[in-house]
DNA sequence: CCGAATCCCACTCGATACTG
DNA sequence: CAGTATCGAGTGGGATTCGG
């Protein structure tokens, strides 16, 4: 099952030749890796997966436990990652309102992702001047304190 | 060798009072898999270091290789990479210029990271459907054709 | 309690032109 | 060949206010 304009590409990304004589429509060739950073890559959604990787939790939990989130971006964020099918929705009929986020059997699955990118970025701050690390953290868009 | 200012907290992100409490220049915990999404989360990162993973490469064939990028775009994240130890620069003395880039023993250890990262983006390519996986990916700013 | 709607700024990135 | 410099558009995200 796969896209027709899409051809997963696996491997060292295409040649020039490829995509020059790629037309509109056609099969091109993506990069699985880039994907995976796109889903990832917005200020807040890898603190929040990280928090539902403890399990099921409500709106309100997430405002707490992911620091500095606001309002806009947690519900920014929780619907793009239920329109990916990172995370599940449910919303009970009572009053006052109550949702729950959990992750899909999707976002489970990065779980194992997870490990690897926080055990690569363990080592690197530690390895690293705190000088430099400290100063290049602070000037990135990615939130780095959970 | 730790900034006095950073305390690397591996596993859940420290909890709200933590922060609550916290003071100016306070050691802090911070999310390690953050660190490295911060690392990689620009345009055209990972599609350059995909690229230098095959091995050391000159500026102009990062340009062919990585489709789409500017010279604007691929000296600058160029120059991010070297400064956070990623890619290491050699110029040699000659006319006209030549310039070569490697990875430094710290980008090749992204190797498996990027490796996990691909393979869970093959996977959830695949098995979505193709027309929401087109239009999110034509809607990221994550550059996604290799 | 859980949002939606609006306004606004800062930053990223692209396009273009220039240089040793 | 391998970069700089500059300008401008688009967008991500913060702050605030309103709604069911």
């Amino acid at each position: 099952m796969l896209a027709s304009h899409l051809k997963v590409g696996i491997g060292p990304p295409q040649r020039l030749e490829e995509l020059k004589n790629m037309k509109k429509n056609e099969p091109m060739t993506i990069c699985p890796c880039a994907i995976t950073i796109a889903m990832l890559s917005s200020k807040w959604k890898i603190l929040i997966i990280r928090e539902l990787l403890k399990g099921t939790c409500r709106y309100r939990d997430l405002r707490e436990q992911v620091f500095g989130v606001s309002q806009k971006m947690l519900t920014q964020s929780l619907k793009e990652l239920e329109a990916d099918g990172l995370v599940a929705r449910r919303v009970y009929p009572e009053v006052p309102p109550r949702v729950e986020y959990s992750l899909t059997d999707d976002g489970n699955s990065l779980r194992p992702v997870i490990q690897v990118l926080d055990a690569w970025g363990a080592h690197y701050v530690v390895e690293k001047e705190p000088d430099y690390v400290a100063t290049r953290l602070t000037s990135t868009r990615q939130k780095i304190v959970g």
